[in-house]
DNA sequence: ACAGAAAAAGATATTTTTATCTTTAATAGG
DNA sequence: CCTATTAAAGATAAAAATATCTTTTTCTGT
């Protein structure tokens, strides 16, 4: 459905907005490595979401990404418009060269509920909200050292 | 989530379950036109499904594609095996090295009903199945020429 | 002013996917 | 048996996605 390069992006910039502050950029070295992602191809997706204001940089010393209140505004669709398009999320499941409900191939009507909401869901929270939840709910944006946490040990 | 390739492969047969049978070859010249693919491209892709069996075929005149009673008796499930493998079934969505519930990423608990209710389709059902009840429901595999239909114009 | 750090920009490389082209083999029908 | 037809096989090509490398610019702290 979406890139690696997208999924990269949307990790990075959820994992900023968990993460960085004005006061604490991170770099994309460190980003890299925590996401366990390609660390040049990640420079690259970071530029670009950049340029699209949806993240912010400085460079120099102690410079690094992160998120400022604006960028917090953005959702995890406006991510996908900068790296991916919307396309996907247009077309048919099975290639079909258009998806309606007019003329629905045989899995249609199965793939356009998902579809809704997971768009619902891209498209409606902020990257604040969105952060929040995955703070609140333990959820993950990296399986890195998570091995650590296994057999109930708490740190 | 499915290539080109995959999704080419599963309409041609379900066309080929709905419009050929051992006394009625199809070539690729005719299903390519149908479902408005590359046709160098398809051929390949039929004979993938050829050598694993999940389609019927005879050189020289008259010769084809086909499904017999056997290939009627597979599943989606398994074109999907023959052309893009089972993997893209079994990551994250948002590209975690694991897709599990104990680490969720933040959107698992929306992709993972769906891809229960696709996949349990895909592999429960025979293509027989499928395309008796694509018959029934008016479902479609092309769009081609259904402009002709609009209007309500019965042929 | 200077040195070092870090992102930005641009060029290049690799891999995968998509697609085509050419040759060979099999088959049916005259 | 011959020819036309069609799939099979193999080689090649083009495009897109993924990834890296090199150089330049900007900024910070000294
Ligand atoms: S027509 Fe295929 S998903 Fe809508
Ligand atoms: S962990 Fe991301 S989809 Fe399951």
């Amino acid at each position: 459905m979406l890139s690696n390069a997208c999924k990269y992006a949307i990790r990075s910039v959820l994992y900023l907005a968990i993460h960085s502050d004005a006061t604490a950029k991170i770099g994309v070295k460190t980003i890299a490595q925590e996401l366990e992602t390609p660390q040049p191809f990640l420079a690259k997706l970071l530029q670009q979401l950049t340029r699209d204001t949806l993240v912010s940089s400085t460079k120099g010393p102690n410079g690094g990404f992160y998120l400022d209140d604006n960028n917090k505004q953005n959702t995890v669709w406006d991510v996908i418009k900068s790296i991916d398009g919307t396309k996907k999320f247009d077309t048919c499941f099975l290639g079909l060269s258009k998806c309606n409900n007019n003329n629905p191939c045989p899995v249609h009507f199965i793939v356009v509920p998902f579809k809704e909401s997971i768009l619902s869901n891209f498209r409606d929270k902020t990257i604040l909200e969105y952060s929040d939840e995955i703070k609140n709910t333990q959820q993950v944006l990296s399986l890195k050292d998570l091995n650590l946490l296994d057999g109930a040990a708490p740190k």
